[in-house]
DNA sequence: CCCAAGAGTGAGAATGGTTGTCGTTCTAGC
DNA sequence: GCTAGAACGACAACCATTCTCACTCTTGGG
């Protein structure tokens, strides 16, 4: 039987994540490790973080850059994201928590939900201006 | 000045996103156009994907598994996925639509959304079953 | 204490979707 | 027809992620 303590890697990754604001990529994770005494291989650091998401404690999401950044499950934050620039701004608002949602065991038909991802994307206003301002 | 006729290879790219249940990835994208006449080289249609992303006509998620995928902005579709396994099933519910939500221009600071992305992470039935077995 | 079996690990190679490069082609204006 | 500039396609380059495989560590039995 897999017990807890069989993934010595997890708890100083864990750790990690949630003593930083913010969201890391998995190769943020490895060089931050690496300045600590609890240096970890990069495949092991995906290793780790695909336990921690499928145990229900790291979220994920994907920039559109194409790299995945992890954050502790408990931070529910959200993201506005501008398709031309990629700035990236929080979203001080979350569709779940904001209630009114019946996200009942009938719509989930079994599925266990562990996180979800709320993001909108758009212009953000200095892209809306440059649009412009090339348009005239 | 960039006016909307400028690009050819918009119209039939979305034609097709249209015509197509589900999402397509830029390689589906790009396989299906050739077997038409309107043969694209797939440079272009990463160019052409991005362009009607920023135009507001097609909305776009990226997958656990890495790549992209397209569909109409109109459809406001959202999903279920298993961390475990990458099982996707669709979710009959928005967090947007679903009423309730004052997206005020407060929170968005000038940014103008043109679609959102919503998705529940987790186990799906099969998975959960597994894991208890695992366990035992 | 020694040994064997199994799990965990790390370095580096392999993968694959996406983006960049650059010479060619097309379009618009003259 | 001619030129300038945008759009295009084939292919190379990129880079986050995953795979491979030999090594190490732990555990339990002898």
């Amino acid at each position: 039987m897999a017990s807890a303590t069989s993934f010595p890697r997890q708890q100083p990754l864990l750790q990690l994540l949630q003593q930083t604001d913010g969201e890391l990529s998995a190769q943020e994770l490895h060089q931050r490790l690496r300045a600590t005494r609890h240096s970890t291989g990069l495949a092991t650091v995906y290793r780790v973080l695909k336990q921690l998401q499928q145990a229900g404690l790291v979220r994920c999401r994907k920039l559109p850059s194409g790299e995945a950044v992890y954050a502790p499950v408990d931070r529910d934050e959200h993201h506005l994201t501008c398709v031309q620039c990629g700035l990236i701004q929080a979203l001080p608002l979350c569709p779940i928590s904001s209630g009114s949602l019946g996200l009942g065991a009938v719509l989930l038909q079994g599925f266990r939900p562990l996180f979800h991802t709320f993001e909108i994307h758009g212009l953000c206003s200095r892209c809306q201006q440059h649009e412009i301002a090339g348009n005239e």
